[in-house]
DNA sequence: GCACTGACGCGGG
DNA sequence: TCCCGCGCCAGTG
């Protein structure tokens, strides 16, 4: 536990980089974190709510795309409502509605990835 | 310590 | 491209 209590601080920053009107993966935000196996700690920590509540959930998708429902929000279909409202389209699939995450992803640059690092740095997490 | 769980991801078919 | 199976690992009982 109190090993990965950097992770989930380093979740919460990464969380809050995600800009507004695109979406990320669970995969995509533990990579930067460090641990790139760790998307499901991702997932969880957003579940319970371990990241606090400024954070934009609902920018949060597996990586193909698909909005993960119900969950931690009020009502179903809260995730994709918040999504369209900042300019996100959704789609309805079998799965559930996806986002075009070719149109809509955040598609991290390497100085990103590295000013994350920096920052964990200076905060020594 | 053991077994099971889950807002997940990837590689093979 | 879509599915399915397997791997992953912190939490939980």
């Amino acid at each position: 536990m109190s090993q990965n209590f950097d992770f989930y601080k380093r979740a919460a920053i990464v969380c809050r980089g995600i800009p507004y009107g695109k979406a990320a993966t669970y995969g995509q935000i533990a990579l930067l974190c460090g641990k790139p196996k760790n998307a499901r700690q991702v997932g969880y920590a957003l579940n319970r709510g371990l990241l606090g509540l400024d954070i934009p959930a609902h920018r949060v998708v597996n990586a193909r795309g698909i909005l993960s429902g119900a969950a931690a929000f009020e009502t179903e279909d809260m995730q994709r409502l918040l999504l369209e409202g900042e300019g996100v389209r959704a789609g309805w699939t079998e799965k559930g509605w996806m986002v075009d995450l070719k149109a809509d992803g955040w598609h991290n640059t390497m100085e990103e990835a590295l000013r994350f690092r920096e920052i964990f740095e200076e905060q020594r997490i």
